[in-house]
DNA sequence: GTATAATTTCACCAACTACTGAAAAGACTG
DNA sequence: CAGTCTTTTCAGTAGTTGGTGAAATTATAC
């Protein structure tokens, strides 16, 4: 496995942002790498292709796994797993909402829940509870939404994106902040 | 400044998640403490609370403010300066949104478009450039709708954000792919 | 069973990040 | 301006994470 000088680009973009994306390196740049390889990829070829240790592969693809966003696959005669990224871009988004949502967001959603269970009632504490109720709103507002969009098929959330701020015309209301703006030729 | 045990609870949550989250322990806790705190602090009071270094909170500050995530202000007589959240969570999502947004995404999405201005056209670069305009037209639907959410008032995107699935009978289509769920009875 | 191929685990080292205390810089007062 | 209060910077260090090679484990073949 080499790679092109356009893949390495993408590959390695991938992999400068994987810090600010909270995975590593090595990580970003495999799925850089599946997520554009035409085929599906074995783990030698994985390291030969990225120049990175045998057995950082292994253990970054078991975290992909756990992250659910690659497949592994088996061809005749062969019996190293191959890997590929799932080739529909949407599913790989509602993938990865899901995981990022249960690590990042329920914990805290769930946190919150608890203290509020029997909210203070006096003092500081009591304004901190108003504060964290408005937070678990927001959160089971955003949270929710994410869920009905997911259920969606690419189709209609594009239909709904793209309608963007428009869908105040549809509701009924008119109540814009800042007046127009990119919403209007994405239909 | 002493914190109350209930406080406690929440700005140690926001001080653990803080790793998932990309940002230091000091800074989710800090944040977490001004969120909740019914008026501003000043970085002696900050660090007493949490029991850190007065440096430490004097670099945590400076990011917090590079994320916008801040205000500053004072008071009569007294120089020190005094920090708060803005009080709308609204507003905070917003900023986050936006902020994480720019950091995220925006320099992704240039990389995109600069692989796509003389995308090749045979062999596996072409399958490459496939792919990664699957992506950046995917990127750019989200983050045009985000735009769009960001301009709404609370109300108007609060009410759009209930509606969830069932935007599509307004839309006119009806092709949900699990049938119903928790849409129903949130608005 | 033994041999071979493929994968995973893990102790170790390197690189990076978070935090501190001390010193410097900046801002205001009299 | 000297003195004081406040904030910032920074070198050093502790703690964490990332990546490797060697060894162990698992799976298949003969």
């Amino acid at each position: 496995m080499k790679t092109t000088a356009y893949q390495q680009a993408f590959i390695l973009h991938f992999g400068e942002m994987g810090s600010r994306w909270g995975i590593n390196r090595t990580i970003g740049q495999i799925y850089a790498l599946l997520y554009i390889s035409p085929r599906p990829l074995n783990a030698e070829q994985i390291t030969e292709a990225l120049g990175i240790s045998r057995s950082n592969t292994s253990m970054a693809m078991k975290e992909l796994s756990a992250w659910q966003l690659v497949r592994v696959q088996h061809l005749p005669d062969d019996r190293r797993d191959y890997f590929t990224a799932p080739d529909d871009v949407w599913e790989i988004f509602r993938t990865l909402v899901a995981e990022r949502r249960r690590r990042e967001i329920e914990p805290t959603a769930s946190m919150l829940r608890g203290a509020l269970v029997a909210p203070p009632e006096q003092g500081d504490d009591a304004h901190a509870a108003t504060k964290l109720a408005e937070m678990l709103e927001l959160i089971e507002l955003v949270t929710g939404w994410l869920d009905d969009v997911s259920d969606m098929d690419q189709r209609t959330a594009t239909q709904l994106m793209k309608l963007g701020g428009g869908v105040q015309k549809l509701l009924g209301a008119g109540r814009r902040k800042k007046a127009q703006k990119a919403t209007k030729n994405r239909a």
